[in-house]
DNA sequence: ATTTAGCACTCTCGATATGAGAGTGCTAAA
DNA sequence: TTTAGCACTCTCATATCGAGAGTGCTAAAT
């Protein structure tokens, strides 16, 4: 990467910022009238040469405006976009948003993609918050009809998941209530090793039921276990560079298939900090399929105990200051939030 | 309506036939030979103008071949279509696959939605089964941190909801137990008006408790509840007629914004009998966004118990036949296994 | 050593023209 | 009632052309 002179990014952030807003290749002329820059076109063209020579521009083709590479987003999301932040009174209402979904996760979790989405003019996707180390919290078994029994487990992050089995034979309310409390005086706070290590001190249904539960714990700790939340798809569409729909198709594919998505998250995200922002620009040579596009990218969470993912797709020629302040925004929100409800329990 | 000969209505069909599968306006030479008609172009084409006065053609200008219009497909979908059914085999893995997803709700959803675009080629959606008179069936309360108690209502239909409380002062795990236990076997299947004429056998706790139970059962009994689960959106931007994109983006967001999908459906599918396919072909004047789509809808469930509703959005040249028994069978499906659950319970 | 004015050159884009092809509607004959 | 024949219409793909925008280069100016 080539280190540039003042004048050199400023040029280049201009032609950035002009593109993303008209999709139109940018000309030296325009730049100088637009911002009443105090040195000429011809200045601009030879600066223009040096950024299409260090790779951060290109021509459609001769004699048209430049555009920007994917180099050069990436030079711009790097060294010149700084550090922005969405404006306050944004923050506050969708702070105040999320104050009122109180603590249901669901609501949360559509709210962040609604914001998302909204925030960006992208399509976004949330995955829902799954425990990295889940612990055994409550259990409760509700005998149904006949043999079939529905189980309800609570997790220590407040997660539930239900399941319906069907015993080997009958068995009575009262018999299930025994059971119950019994595994949940014994197991409390126990994790996967901790449920393994308990010997012997369980009947043939309790031991039954125990291996259910740390089935179900194995389940859950997959990285995307859960429902994946999504919004804006539709605000994709809508860009130009999109209009032919072909390379859209594509793109929101990735979104839609969860095979593509796990592996997407899992490459990228999963192995990051919390809360760090990260931009993925045309694919980044990986995937095929996101040719003309990019995505932001963040973890959020309390690390080592319940993480998500969340992310934001949209054109490579997106605002990448808006959307990375929106993920980062939304990502805290939702860090805070997962953590102020992991230390209440 | 006008009553058709057997020739026009053979014309007819064959011209929605080839229309929906080239997209292309249908011309008489092409018909006749394609088809090895015992008549000529000529007289194709004196049949042509008796269906465009009918109103169930129109030339997309002077000299094109003929296109079928809205009222065209409305009277292919009642008179011409017939019953036709999906193969056996398909409908066997089809079987299968539900056979195979157990108990699991979410997953009969997640696999309908599947299902349904992938046979019909169209963005599918299906609504979670909401209970049309719940009943309550079991109550769990854990106590988390301080006085956060996390509420966890298992419904007669085997839904669970849980939210979190904030009650005025710290409860203790066994005055918790106490209540729910009393609750428990107070109320077992009682519906809204049940639990409303319980007098005043019950403590403070138990009160508040029942009184979040029965909002609780408010908020499940509205039609658009619960989750709406989608697949095959993509699908919908493969066909020629959405390449422009504007109007896919419209129709999308019908799907994608719940309090448009509410009015869809509450003003359709919910009056409509059980299983009964409904075919809306180009919004029929209600719905501007779906000037050029057609929704193929059905409700499905155990009927005054359980019941969700289910549907595939296309283009207007969608291949009805296919799509109707699509539906036809998956909502099929999902009500003999509402049936077979609640029957269980 | 930079910066800039001037200018020739290139390429796209929209408008316009043109011809082939497909399909119709009509008329008159079968 | 059906059909052959034919003139007519309209689209679509292609080609042409000029305006306009933008570049790169050179030589002069700072």
């Amino acid at each position: 990467m080539s280190i540039l002179n003042d004048r050199q990014r400023l040029v280049l952030a201009l032609i950035i910022h002009d593109y993303v807003e008209t999709a139109q290749p940018i000309g030296s002329q325009g730049l100088v009238e637009r911002y009443k820059l105090e040195f000429s076109s011809a200045t601009v063209r030879n600066v223009m040469v040096d950024l299409t020579d260090a790779g951060y521009l290109r021509q459609p083709h001769t004699s048209a405006g430049r555009v920007p590479t994917e180099e050069g987003y990436r030079y711009f999301v790097r060294q010149l976009m700084g550090q922005t932040e969405l404006p306050a009174n944004t923050r506050r209402t969708i702070t105040h948003q999320f104050y009122q979904a109180g603590q249901d996760v669901n609501r949360w979790m559509r709210l962040a993609a609604s914001v998302l989405a909204h925030q960006s003019q992208g399509a976004s996707l949330v995955t829902a918050p799954h425990p990295e180390q889940a612990r055994f919290q409550h259990l409760s078994l509700i005998a149904t009809h006949g043999r079939q029994v529905l189980m309800v487990v609570v997790w220590s992050g407040g997660q539930v998941r239900q399941q319906i089995l069907t015993l080997a034979e009958p068995v009575s309310q009262e018999m299930l209530n025994t059971a119950t409390d019994h595994l949940n005086r014994t197991c409390q706070g126990l994790d996967a090793d901790g449920l393994a290590a308990l010997g012997g001190q369980f009947d043939a249904l309790e031991q039954d039921i125990l291996r259910l539960v740390g089935e179900e714990m194995l389940r859950m700790q997959r990285p995307v276990s859960g429902e994946v939340f999504r919004d804006g798809l539709t605000n994709v569409l809508a860009e130009p560079e999109f209009a032919e729909s072909d390379s859209a198709r594509k793109a929101l594919r990735l979104l839609e298939e969860r095979p593509l998505l796990e592996d997407l998250l899992s490459r990228t995200v999963l192995h990051s900090s919390m809360d760090d922002v990260q931009v993925l620009i045309g694919g980044e040579g990986t995937w095929e399929e996101l040719r003309d596009c990019s995505i932001v990218l963040a973890r959020y969470g309390a690390p080592g105990l319940m993480t998500g993912a969340l992310g934001v797709l949209g054109p490579t020629r997106m605002s990448y200051g808006r959307t990375v302040s929106a993920v980062r925004f939304v990502s805290g929100m939702l860090s805070d939030l997962v953590i102020e409800m992991m230390a209440d329990e």
